[in-house]
RNA sequence: CGGGGCGUGGCUCAGUUUGGUAGAGCACCUCGCUUGGGACGAGGGGGUCGCAGGUUCAAAUCCUGCCGCUCCGACCA
């Protein structure tokens, strides 16, 4: 490629739009545009990188014997009223109409879509297992869309869909699309971590996500420093602390003025935070749901959602509070009715003795409350999030936290939609059954801009060299020097031969200008040619990663020098 | 959806408080000069000031409504 031809307009300046580092540099090195909220074209250099991440994923998928096939992106909404999901999915789906006025969407996702297909061919298990993939564009009218590619409304995801015969057969096709991920990640260069993940009213152990790690991450993930355990915090399950035994004392009114936090309250009262109950008010489609756990802890809400079975949950106002007979900053589960309001207590406080809570009206709380005795719970569960002062849940060792991002996750369906939509097959006694399915997701456009979210620095991106859309840029320092230009153009062309993918920068620029772009779009290895090394007959090597330069005498071995060096990238 | 911020040439922004000729830097075009880390000089092109109403002799500026972008909270590759 010659730079000079090269559509990838540079800009000095960072558009304020950008708030994350991969966004700004992705515009800025002339990667993308924006067309609209969470929508944008990919200009020539991010369309190169997204083929390598393709490329990769393609070769792992089909090792792992999976086949590629192409589902429309355009979906009837019969298949999703069959499944449920047309009224469930909510406005974060793209809805469309035809000139009959007939319901479709744009495939957010395409369980419905492959369901439908396979039931209607698949009807043995001589015929299964079976795993298809496919790569394309898929739709999510997001909440919110923000961070350039990294929660778009329109992005590129290879979903895979693995159909068997039973739960044995199913952990064969997940353990392969779980291999096969860690190889793509691997390969693309990427500092990432699997970790267990919730995986809803499924359940299970039936999810993994794949993190990569970058303090920009919008995931929270904890891992243990002494095993092997990681997971999303949403999915950390933990044991119920046992507290010191003591008799039971008599449960207490005291009057709390104007201390509506937790800490508010313990300071007043003198108390430790570890003998409070403190509580959180949800409303769900299933009416109102308190929830309690120990003062120092934290509602993990993806807990709530499955211990109470709803869809919405959304923090109560006010209102439905007074309604219920409360009142916010002084909830407890003392006098609350199990039957007309969801108590919902972590199995940690089931343990507390003579704790203090809120005593359902203003400037009041309750000491001494004793569950068992005071209160009824509709659930107990483990409902709290963990912290970094918790022990592994598998181990017992020290945790740590990070942040990642979500760039796959694989995840084991069972017949959720198979039983949904009738897809089954017969087995050798003639028997009919749902196949038992999974599905594997890897967001490409997502895993381009995490690669950037963990290589820049100041100077712009620093490319993985199997992701990177050029690998190496050869720069004449002035091309209106003669020998440095021919020089150039013939290392260029020795490389092109070589099958490296080089770019030449010949436009009429300032070295500056091209050494400024150069590191900005992130070429892994630079080679500069001018009059300072070529007097030596040599050529200079600059590893954009370490910022190591060094010199090659220019003779039959450069070529091969490169390739190796590139290999180590 | 709720709450904040912002919409002025391609990009970054000034001008809005106090209404009166639309500006700067970068980018772009021409010429000259320059060539190892975003040079310099001269000349030039490009803007319905987000949109629609209103107030006024006069609106980028004041008022009303709408739209878009963005950040913070509930969802997810």
């Amino acid at each position: 490629m010659r730079v000079s031809r090269l559509y990838a307009p540079t800009l000095r300046e960072v558009p304020a739009e950008a708030e994350v580092v991969s966004h700004q540099l992705m515009l800025r090195a002339g990667f993308m545009r924006k067309a609209a909220g969470g929508i944008y074209s990919y200009l020539p250099l991010a369309l190169r990188v997204l083929k390598k991440i393709e490329a990769i994923v393609r070769e792992e998928m089909d090792q792992a014997g999976a086949q590629e096939l192409l589902m429309p992106i355009v979906q009837p909404a019969e298949m999703w009223q069959e499944s449920g999901r047309w009224d469930v999915y909510g406005a974060e789906m793209f809805r469309l109409n035809d000139r009959h006025n007939r319901n479709f969407c744009l495939g957010p996702t395409h369980e419905e879509m492959v369901t439908t297909l396979i039931r209607a061919d698949i009807r043995s298990y001589r015929q299964l297992p079976l795993n298809v993939y496919q790569i394309q564009n898929k739709f999510r009218d997001e909440r919110r869309p923000r961070f350039g590619l990294m929660r778009g409304r329109e992005f590129i995801m290879k979903d895979a869909y693995s159909f068997d015969r039973d739960e044995v057969a199913l952990d064969k096709s997940y353990q392969a699309m779980y291999d096969a991920y860690t190889r793509i990640f691997t390969r693309c260069g990427l500092n990432f971590r699997p970790v267990e993940a919730d995986s809803g009213a499924i359940g299970g152990s039936g999810s993994h996500e794949f993190m990569v790690i970058a303090d920009s991450g919008e995931a929270e993930i904890v891992f243990c420093t002494e095993c092997e355990y990681a997971a999303n915090v949403e999915k950390a399950e933990l044991a119920a602390i046992s507290s010191v035994d003591e008799p039971m004392q008599e449960l207490k009114s005291v009057d709390t003025p104007n201390c509506k936090t937790i800490a508010d309250v313990c300071n007043y009262l003198n108390l430790s935070i570890e003998k409070s109950v403190k509580a959180v008010a949800y409303t769900s489609e299933k009416g109102l749901i308190l929830c309690f756990v120990r003062g120092d802890h934290e509602v993990n809400e993806i807990k709530v959602i499955n211990t109470c079975n709803v869809i919405n949950l959304e923090m109560a106002s006010e209102e439905e509070l007074t309604k219920a007979g409360t009142v916010g900053g002084y909830m407890g589960p003392v006098g609350m009715d199990p039957e007309k309001v969801m108590i919902v207590v972590d199995s940690s406080v089931m343990n507390m003795h003579n704790f203090c809570c809120g005593a359902n009206k203003s400037d009041s709380h309750y000491l001494n409350v004793n569950p068992g005795r005071d209160f009824t719970p509709t659930f107990v569960a483990d409902i709290r999030l963990i912290q970094e002062t918790d022990a592994c849940p598998h181990c017992g060792g020290k945790i740590s936290k990070a942040r990642g991002i979500e760039v796959g996750q694989v995840f084991k369906l069972f017949t959720k939609y198979s039983e949904a939509l009738k897809a089954t097959y017969l087995d050798e006694n003639g028997k009919e059954k749902p196949m038992v399915m999974g599905c594997y997701g890897v967001g490409v456009s997502r895993t381009m801009a995490a690669a950037i979210e963990q290589n820049n620095d100041a100077d712009g991106i620093i490319w993985p060299a199997a992701i990177a859309p050029y690998q190496v840029l050869v720069v004449p320092v002035n091309v209106k020097d003669e020998l440095s230009s021919q020089m150039a153009e013939e290392v260029y062309s020795n490389l092109l031969k070589a099958g490296i993918e080089a770019a030449i920068d010949d436009r009429k620029e300032r070295p500056g200008v091209k050494f400024k772009d150069a590191d900005l779009i992130g070429y892994p290895v630079r080679i500069v040619i001018g009059p300072k090394t070529l007097t030596e007959k040599q050529i200079e090597i600059k590893i954009r990663k370490t910022g190591e330069v060094m010199s090659l005498p220019l003779n039959d071995d450069y070529v091969k020098a490169i390739k190796e060096l590139l290999l180590k990238l």
